[in-house]
DNA sequence: AATACGGGGAG
DNA sequence: CTCCCAGTATT
């Protein structure tokens, strides 16, 4: 790693991102809660991902005593589709510590903002640095890819001790910010755009990157079949809330399960509704989805039965709801519950 | 140090 | 289709 001019470093990566940052509802704000809300948010999500979450959520909760006083449910609602549900899960928790600790008032002290559940080494420099002016690096996915290229920072350390002296400045906060920009507009993991990059005469990596570039680990991927459950009676579906760990913890979805090994939907569905009684009902499938969760890559069969009308009072499970379909956006549900749904809905409007 | 945890978009 | 990404917490 080589030494670098770190003040006109400083002043390049400052004029370009005061120039050329794209106009982010969240940079409109100075204040640390919906600073935190935003960097939340974008934790490993996209800015274009972010975007249609982000004001609904401010609007909703405007302040930590609003979102501290309000019901998980709502919260996970307003996550739903953002992926990482924990993150609301953690943001939730975190509001009430908050009101508990510190009176409401976000902490300022990187200790107090790491104590805080959600807020790891990354958000706790991000608010120390943009929302509370402190000489901070904020070291994500871009800026190590960044610093990697620009000034041959390999090992954790190395990009640690290059981000805070690139933030060592009081407009750390724009100093880390433009960092982030680059990395996501110009200096971006394929093909950057080295001819339009402010720094490109400082780069040690400048037209080469395919070699400084850190070897990516391979990611292996688990071809998964989880059937999604339309139960129709009454014009309403069936809706169920899953357990309170783990994937996609406490959100609501259709009655389905990943196959396991060797397992067959007509089982593995047969036992999903079990409680249901439903015989041997034969559903119609209504067509297959594509969709992933972290590591799995799921084929999502839909499938649509009808619930007998003679049989009353089908379901005493609390965690079991009838709802109308167009109810659906009340509930907290993952993008494959939503596309399924969909799925059903449009089929319905065709059949008509 | 590895693994779990969503989802959408780029190429 | 494969790969990637504005991370954190748990094991």
């Amino acid at each position: 790693m080589a030494e670098a001019n770190y003040p006109l470093l400083r002043r390049r990566l400052f004029s370009w991102f005061r120039r050329h940052q794209r106009d982010l509802p969240w940079r409109h704000s100075a204040d640390p809660y919906a600073i935190w809300i935003s960097e939340t948010m974008l934790q490993q999500t996209q800015v274009k991902t972010v975007l249609p979450y982000y004001g609904r959520f401010i609007d909703t909760f405007p302040t930590v005593a609003a979102l501290a006083g309000a019901p998980l449910q709502k919260v996970l609602r307003l996550w739903s589709g953002l992926g990482y549900y924990r993150r609301a899960e953690n943001l939730h928790k975190a509001a009430r510590q908050i009101m508990r600790q510190h009176g409401g008032v976000m902490p300022r002290a990187y200790d107090q903002l790491r104590a805080l559940p959600g807020i790891g080494d990354y958000t706790a420099g991000a608010l120390l640095s943009i929302a509370f002016g402190e000489s901070y690096p904020a070291v994500d996915g871009n800026v190590r890819r960044v610093l990697g290229r620009l000034l041959g920072a390999k090992s954790n350390a190395e990009i640690h001790a290059c981000a805070a002296k690139v933030a060592k400045t009081n407009q750390s906060g724009n100093l880390n910010q433009a960092l982030m920009e680059l990395g996501a507009t110009l200096c971006t993991p394929r093909e950057p755009r080295c001819v339009d990059c402010p720094v490109a005469s400082l780069c040690l990596g400048r037209d080469d990157c395919g070699r400084i570039e850190p070897a990516k680990a391979s990611t292996k991927y688990r071809a998964v079949t989880w059937p999604q459950a339309i139960v129709v009676y009454n014009r309403q579906i069936l809706l169920r809330r899953r357990q309170s760990r783990g994937l996609l913890a406490k959100l609501w979805e259709l009655p389905g399960a990943e196959l396991a090994a060797s397992a067959t939907i007509a089982g593995t569905m047969a036992k999903e509704l079990r409680q249901l009684q439903l015989g041997r009902a034969k559903p119609a499938r209504l067509g297959e989805l594509r969709h992933s969760i972290t590591d799995r890559r799921i084929l999502a069969p839909v499938l649509l039965y009808r619930w007998p009308v003679k049989r009353s009072a089908p379901v005493a499970d609390p965690n079991w709801r009838w709802i109308a379909p167009a109810q659906l956006q009340r509930y907290a549900t993952s993008s494959l519950t939503a596309k399924a749904v969909k799925l059903f809905l449009d089929y319905e409007k065709s059949s008509v």
